[in-house]
DNA sequence: TTTATTTCTTGTCCTAGTTCAATGCATGCG
DNA sequence: CGCATGCATTGAACTAGGACAAGAAATAAA
């Protein structure tokens, strides 16, 4: 049950068994029908989620009250709003919503902190995540300014092959700052090649 | 001399004495004139530099050739391309440019491994910065999808009040993702209400 | 199976922002 | 000092992508 959490934090810093039943032993496991909302704006974020099984989608709804998709999560990969909200103390911006029945392990600030001070080198391994997420986020901006939106969407296949057979294609749109109508034209472009 | 970066690093989490100077004995200061590159595309980088004075640009340039504008970073602010370069051992596709005079504490990734295991307190504190340029590119992402010229243009000039004087208005435009031409009209628009 | 709701497609018109000049302004630099 | 190179402004023509509307398809629900 731990092992697929357990490989993708050992990923950049190994762990030896002690230590990662400790970190198995601060989760906790849930299950989440599909269309649930696990964060609301206004909220404060309290957790860190791994997916263990499912997809969600994190997004904010700007100042004309569009949807805007910043994050699909799909298995093995952790969703939160822990830039801004855990440590700032600050509402979140942010919704985050299962798209699918999903299963979490659920990871809550104050038990991070039991973690770190137990076995101080998970502090490194958050780090490197914090990192990568960075990466991340960094390459999209770069796409969002650099590239048109056909050159976007035959990334994003590229990137998320499995994504565009389980997601709605106007979540799609969403998430690379197109409209839904102009995705479908892109799409139509694209089959008569 | 140590006791601007020192603020700095003590924003999140506090350091004695001992620590701070275990970390400063780590540091390499450094004077760079103007228009002087500090990382070039392809290159390794093996810095993280916090700007004790001066200002920076970092920026890649695109399939048409384009530069884009990522960061600037002027006095207390950190730069490096850290999130691609340094644990993924990838060349950098970003360059970093000195656009003023700069003085620089210059950190390698040995000394900071040096430091996370002479004083572990500090890969706390790194990860923390780390979360904020998270939430910075976040919110960048966001007003980059989200809003028009004309707003990002204002906003810019609200969160980087000393930027417009400091630096060229093309690589405004650039680093807002409009061209040098647009910017101008927008100006000129503005500068009539 | 029928109905209802959501999703996707297609067309027309519209606008924010681009591209490509041309011109005037600064700021170096010999 | 004069010249050159880079920088900002302005205008005219163009285009990627958006907004709106209406219909087709698909999915869910009953």
């Amino acid at each position: 049950m731990y092992s697929q959490i357990n490989k993708n934090i050992s990923r950049y810093v190994s762990f030896d068994q002690q230590e990662l039943e400790i970190f198995n032993s601060l989760l906790e496991f849930k299950t989440v029908p599909k269309k649930t909302m696990l964060l609301q704006e206004g909220d404060r974020c309290n957790f860190e989620a791994f997916v263990v099984k499912g997809c969600v989608r994190k997004y904010y709804i700007d100042d004309n009250g569009f949807e805007v998709i910043l994050q699909f999560a799909i298995e093995n990969a952790w969703v939160s709003d822990i830039s801004f909200s855990i440590y700032e103390d600050k509402p979140s911006r942010v919704f985050i919503e299962t798209l699918e029945d999903c299963e979490f392990f659920m990871f809550s600030p104050e038990s991070k902190e039991e973690l770190f001070s137990n076995a101080p080198q998970f502090e490194r391994a958050f780090r490197i995540l914090m990192q990568r997420s960075l990466a991340v986020t960094q390459d999209r901006l770069f796409n969002t300014i650099s590239k048109t939106a056909t050159e976007k969407y035959l990334e994003f296949l590229e990137h998320y092959p499995t994504l565009s057979q389980r997601v709605a294609q106007h979540y799609i749109a969403s998430y690379l700052g197109i409209s839904a109508e102009f995705l479908s034209k892109i799409r139509t472009k694209i089959a008569k090649l």
